[in-house]
RNA sequence: GCCGGUGUGGCCCAAUUGGUAGAGGCGUCGAGUUUAAGCCUCGAGAGCUGGGGGUUCGAAUCCCUCCACCGGUACCA
């Protein structure tokens, strides 16, 4: 019997399925199944994650075919974005250069994976083909008043000299290089996502297949709230300042008047007073404070008086102006009003400044109205109105909506809806990206490039110095032209596009990538979508995932599509972790294993701290796939990521996990080889054994309970790991049922075909290169993906006689043999016949008789 | 702080949703095979299910509370 030599089979049936195009679908489909995993960013090497997410993507694309379906399974690459462009200016190659050698090793271990995809739909967002697709969608948002220019404060990361969108800011750092992000101001490219934030909230109602995780992700970033915009006036000038609340039940109890430093009123107010250097002062330190220290909660709060006054529009009451740190200008109006007495922020820092607290909530359980001496802190729960003229004694906030009525009924004040959802940055000062398509002429202003001069393509005759400068600025050629409408000369818009906006529509170009007449057929976008089951890192939860939602809406109210939503499923895997070793001194550094001493610090000698953490470069705990394949594998290390725990969960990388997997995949080989062997033997004699009709019922009954656990694991949730439990068992009672090396008797013979094939056919999602092989040897014609998946028979797969677990007051007091579906008093009379039981029993009386079904009896004695 | 999630043999994890705590794997130990080790085959042990309280005939599962870790978010008025 030949060893099992993984590299050389591997590359068989990768030769095979590309030849045979195995993973090319049809144009019109009839079972459409669109599998899409999220594309990666062409960095040249796969990483764990990647692979992760691919073999999942594999695995279903593999199971759906065998259920018949006709499935879309793309792959192409997210492929502009800052690392080219970085490499570029440290290679000195072009990042167009890179990226193409990139893109050539990645399929090639994509390859080397075995991952089944319609090569013929490969796309790469940089390519001119699919980018002027890009320009031609932001045209159209253009042209729907969605695209927009405006100066705004936005986040520039120092180090990478760009513009970040909010959601690339972490806690006051940049994602990619964690340098400290400042505040600048920039005319800059926005969509409108805003005006689709109740449609993005609403419809998550529609997606019963995602994790209900990601969803509240979504919700929690859109932000909705509900309350009202109220008017006050400026005592010393009249002017009107608004300010949203959402709750305007407590405006009895402002007692002060805060606005945030970037406030445009602050300046103007205190123009020409006293006190005016001392106030611009503080603005122009709070302004110049970083994101991390303004959005650090812990700081203190800080604030000054504008020596001006506030009349509280519900009582004439006159209450302090103030400009504080602690306000944003990005939310609501960038004015609070403030009640200490019911919220913690004002509360702390009317405590500080020595301002007056007037209670107007009553905790429900008081008798006295609450008086400002007696707060600790702010009182944020229900209670009952206090301080509130003629809402004295209504219990709030379920009288929120009567008060709202109330104010409007005065004029001073409005229900109103709010969101923390901003509008969406797109413009980046990059040279790696889309160019906006937009030209500027002194005569015309902002003019849009017609879409017949599409695409707006990259120069080539840049420089990449590493400066802050945009290269594309640089560039004569590029940025000099004609204005489209009158013919004077006129320049490009050199901002690029954030990469978000070519992944949003990514799974549109999939189903027509060569299509020259227009970004997609809508014909075939109807048919084709929602993706039936989309796969991906659950760090995409909120960005890419809301712009697409996004987009997807726009193209529907473009007449582009007739869905509203892009993803009808969605899966999340976990992430891969792996031990890494830290000295709380000197930081990660390479395991023991590398000249190290016993988990000791190399520097100081200290212990080093051990821990499972997310896989990257910087902790010294990565694992490169390419090595995987070299020494076990593809196979090898697909079988190892998909057995060891559930996808949706995170897994643990451990090195001995990773023996386990080609161990089973060595004894995989070797028994069903075997079993191929005594089956062409086809045995006719009886053998020496006398026939055995329990054993051969129990492999068929054990063949499909498989069957059907791993056809369940499939519909419900990814369970890949139970699944592949449920096959080990299934060999390992076959190998005890009969000897792989012994002739096999003849009874048995039907059995073990049938077992033996179905582990071969169930594991085929998996571990696809070792099946189709051994499928062979069995005698089979592949590929397997035209093998239909495995029906099991309900009545085979069903036990003639169950274990009946006897309680006696609830402990285990007997077990029993009975026949598969006995009656409940069938069971009770079995159980308090046994010999065991009876000794519980006897003498006491019998208060209470449970019987589950084919699982247990308690009997509930005095 | 707030919103999610997780906590089960030494380790990764099951338990079809309230019914025998243990499927599968890793590691350990033992036996067989081997000149020996490894590989391979067969077998074994190991637990108050994070702590406390409650509901129930019965709780890993449901409820309350606390703790630990992971993820998201964060002065959003």
């Amino acid at each position: 019997m030949e060893n099992y030599k993984a590299q050389k089979i591997e590359r068989k049936w990768q030769m095979y399925w590309r030849d045979h195009n195995v993973f090319k679908v049809a144009d019109r489909p009839e079972k459409p199944f669109f599998n899409l995993t999220m594309f990666p960013y062409p960095s040249g090497k796969l990483h764990i994650g990647n692979s992760m997410n691919y073999t999942i993507g594999d695995a279903i694309t593999r199971y759906k075919m065998m259920n018949g379906y006709d499935v879309l399974s793309p792959m192409g690459w997210d492929a502009f974005g800052l690392p080219a462009e970085n490499a570029a200016i440290k290679a000195g190659a072009h990042p167009k250069v890179w990226n193409a050698k990139s893109i050539e090793n990645m399929r090639e271990q994509m390859r080397r994976a075995g991952w089944g995809y319609d090569w013929d739909r490969e796309v790469s967002t940089a390519h001119p083909g699919y980018y002027k697709w890009t320009q031609w969608i932001f045209l159209q948002l253009y042209n729907k008043g969605l695209a927009y220019k405006k100066a705004a404060p936005v986040n520039w990361c120092p180090s990478c000299a760009t513009v970040l969108a909010n959601e690339q800011v972490i806690s006051g750092t940049c994602e990619r290089c964690h340098a400290e992000v400042d505040k600048k101001n920039l005319a800059q490219w926005f969509f409108r996502i805003t005006d689709y934030a109740d449609r993005l909230l609403d419809d998550l109602k529609l997606l019963d297949k995602w994790p209900e995780k990601v969803k509240k992700m979504q919700e929690n970033w859109i932000g909705r709230s509900e309350g009202a915009v109220i008017d006050f006036k400026i005592e010393s000038t009249g002017d009107i300042i608004s300010c949203y609340t959402t709750r305007p039940d407590t405006t009895w109890g402002v007692t002060f008047f805060v606005f945030a430093a970037e406030h445009p009123l602050v300046e103007k107010l205190v123009k020409g007073k006293p006190h005016e250097k001392e106030v611009m002062d503080f603005v122009k330190r709070v302004k110049r404070q970083s994101i991390i220290d303004r959005t650090d909660e812990t700081r203190e709060k800080e604030g000054m008086f504008l020596h001006d006054y506030i009349i509280n529009p519900v009582n004439g009451e006159k209450a302090e102006l103030w400009v504080a740190n602690y306000v944003l200008m990005e939310f609501g109006t960038g004015a609070v009003m403030a009640v200490p007495s019911d919220d913690q922020r004002d509360f702390l820092f009317a405590k500080k400044q020595d301002l007056p607290i007037i209670p107007v909530v009553n905790p429900p359980d008081r008798k006295t109205p609450i008086t400002a001496e007696e707060m600790e802190e702010a009182w944020c729960k229900p209670g009952v109105m206090i301080n509130s003229g003629p809402f004295d004694g209504k219990h709030t906030p379920e009288c929120i909506p009567e008060v709202i009525e109330w104010m409007e009924r005065q004029g001073f004040a409005k229900f109103e809806v709010n969101y923390k959802l901003r509008d969406w940055g797109i413009s980046r000062q990059r040279y790696w990206g889309v160019p906006i398509p937009i030209i500027y002429c002194d005569k015309c202003g902002e003019v849009p490039v017609p879409e017949d001069q599409l695409p707006v393509e990259l120069p080539m005759d840049v420089e990449f110095t590493g400066k802050g400068e945009n290269p594309l600025a640089g560039s004569e050629s590029f940025v000099n032209t004609d204005c489209p409408k009158c013919g004077a000369a006129a320049k490009r818009e050199t901002d690029t596009m954030d990469t978000f906006v070519d992944s949003s529509w990514y799974f549109f170009r999939y189903l027509c990538p060569r299509m020259e007449g227009g970004a997609w057929d809508i014909e075939q976008a109807n048919r084709w979508h929602p993706v039936h089951q989309y796969t991906g890192g659950v760090e995409h939860a909120i960005m890419h995932l809301m712009y697409s939602r996004f987009f997807m809406k726009a193209f529907h109210d473009l007449g582009l599509t007739k869905h509203v939503e892009p993803f009808g499923a969605l899966f999340t895997q976990g992430m891969v972790n792996k031990v890494a070793y830290k000295c709380r001194v000197h930081g990660y550094m390479l395991d023991n294993a590398d000249g190290g001493d016993d988990g000791k610090c190399r520097k100081c000698g200290q212990k080093l701290g051990v821990k499972s953490e997310k896989m990257s470069k910087s902790k010294f705990n990565t694992v490169a796939p390419d090595e995987i394949f070299e020494k076990f594998g593809a196979d090898t290390m697909r079988f190892y990521m998909m057995s060891d725990s559930p996808p949706d969960k995170g897994l643990d990388w451990v090195e001995e996990g990773v023996h386990g997997a080609a161990r089973f995949l060595n004894r995989l080989w070797d028994t069903v080889a075997a079993y191929a062997e005594q089956l062409a033997d086809a045995p006719t004699s009886m053998g020496e054994v006398p026939p055995d009709p329990e054993k051969v019922a129990a492999l068929r009954r054990k063949t499909h309970q498989t069957i059907k656990k791993v056809t369940y694991d499939f519909e419900h949730n990814f369970q890949f790991n139970t699944a592949i439990a449920a096959v080990r068992e299934l060999i390992n009672h076959m190998r005890k049922a009969a000897d792989p090396d012994l002739p096999l008797p003849a009874e048995m013979a039907e059995p073990v075909r049938e077992a033996v094939e179905s582990v071969v056919v169930l594991l085929y999602p998996f571990v696809p290169h070792i099946c189709e092989e051994l499928w062979e040897k069995l005698g089979k014609k592949p590929p397997l993906v035209n093998v239909p998946w495995p029906k099991y028979d309900e009545k085979i797969a069903a036990a003639d006689e169950v274990e009946i677990v006897v309680q006696v007051n609830g402990k285990l007091r007997a077990r029993i043999q009975m026949p598969a579906g006995s009656d409940k008093d069938a069971m009770i009379a079995a159980a308090k016949a046994d010999a065991k039981v009876v000794g519980y029993i006897e003498g006491k009386n019998i208060v209470k008789e449970i019987a589950v079904p084919d699982k247990l009896v308690n009997l509930v004695v005095k």
